[in-house]
DNA sequence: GGAAAAGCGTTATATTATAACATTCAACAG
DNA sequence: CTGTTGAATGTTATAATATAACGCTTTTCC
C-alpha cells in the first residue's frame, strides 16, 4: 500500500516536503551540492505529480525575476538531478517528473494518464523479471530501460 | 526461431524485400494508399536494422534530386506508416525504425545497442502480461506502450 | 465530368536541447 | 586569511527535432 494515492486528493505539500527532505539527506550522504537552484528545480518538478516541461520549469524559475533564465540553467539542473535519480525523464512526451524512490536504485516504469496527465511511477518485480528474462535470452545486458505506459487512469477511465 | 539474427551475417536484401511486401498486401487489404513517397520513405527506414532519424531519412531522400525535399514531407509519410504499424518511434532516441511484424497488433518493445545501434523488437508474452497486470492492479488502460531497453547486443558484450 | 477528399509542395515557425565561453562561487591547501 | 582550483552558474548563440498553415495536384467516387 503506497503512502498516497494520485488520483484522490491528498496533502500534495507532503509529497513536496518529503521529496525535498530526501533529496537533502541523501545528497548530504553522497557529499554532493543539492544548491538552491537545484532545488528549486526539484520543488518545481514536484509541484504536482504531472510530468512538466523543461520550458515551463524555465517561466516559472524567471517568474518575478529581473532576468529571465535560460535554457541550460534548467538543463543543467535537470541533468543534476537526473544523474542523482532525483528525476526521470519522460522521453515519450518530453517531460520530466520526481522520483518516487530515489534512495533505491530502480529501472523507472510509469503510467501516465493522457487525460488528466497524472503519472505514476511503479516498482513490480514482474516487469522486471519478464524483461531481464526476455533480454537475456537475446544476449543483451539492459543498461538503461525506459517503459512509458500511456492510457487511462482510474479517475479518468470513468469519467 | 526467427527468420534472421540482426546481430549476425544475414542477406538484409531479404528483409527490405520482404518489408515492403507485406506493407504492400497490409495496405492493399486495408484499401489505403502506399504511396510512391511513402514506399521509398519505408524502403529507408528499412536500410538498416538500426534506428533512422527523420532528418537522415530527409537527407537521403534528396539525394540526387534537384530540389531538396522539406521535412512535413517525412513526417507526413512517417505519420502515415506508423498509424499503420509499419514503423515504430523510439522516443528515447527521437528515430524511426520498421516494425518486423506489421500484422498482428502488439506493443512494441526494443533492445537497443548503445554500441552498434543494433535494435531488435521482440515480441514476449511474459512482458506483456507482467505490464497488464501491473497497470490493472493500479486501475489502468494501456493504450499505448513504449518500452526502450539500452544496452549491450550480444556482439558488443563480448567486444 | 465534376465535386470532394487525400496527398504533397512550400514557407515559415514552434519546440526541445546543447555548445561554447565568461563569470562567480565554494572548497581547500598552505 | 589568502591564493588557487574546480564546480556551478550566467550568457549568447545555435543545433536538432517537429509542426502549422496554405495552396496546388492527384485520386476517388458519384
Ligand atoms: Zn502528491
Ligand atoms: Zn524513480
Ligand atoms: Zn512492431
Ligand atoms: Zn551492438
Amino acid at each position: 500500500m503506497s503512502c498516497f494515492n494520485p488520483y484522490r486528493d491528498h496533502n500534495h505539500q507532503h509529497c513536496i516536503k518529503d521529496a525535498l527532505n530526501e533529496a537533502r539527506l541523501l545528497c548530504r550522504s553522497r557529499n554532493i551540492r543539492l544548491t538552491p537552484l537545484r532545488e528549486r528545480v526539484l520543488e518545481l518538478v514536484w509541484q504536482s505529480h504531472c510530468p512538466v516541461g523543461a520550458y515551463e520549469i524555465l517561466a516559472e524559475l524567471t517568474q518575478g525575476e529581473s532576468k529571465p533564465a535560460q535554457p541550460p540553467t534548467v538543463y543543467r539542473a535537470l541533468d543534476f538531478l537526473r544523474e542523482q535519480g532525483l528525476v526521470h525523464r519522460l522521453s515519450s512526451i518530453n517531460a520530466y517528473i520526481g522520483c518516487s524512490h530515489p534512495s533505491t536504485p530502480h529501472n523507472s516504469c510509469f503510467l501516465i494518464c493522457t487525460q488528466c496527465r497524472t503519472t505514476i511511477e511503479i516498482e513490480h518485480p514482474a516487469i522486471e523479471h519478464s524483461l531481464e528474462d526476455c533480454a537475456s535470452e537475446h544476449g543483451f545486458i539492459i543498461a538503461d530501460a525506459s517503459i512509458e505506459l500511456a492510457g487511462l487512469c482510474t479517475n479518468c477511465k470513468t469519467n
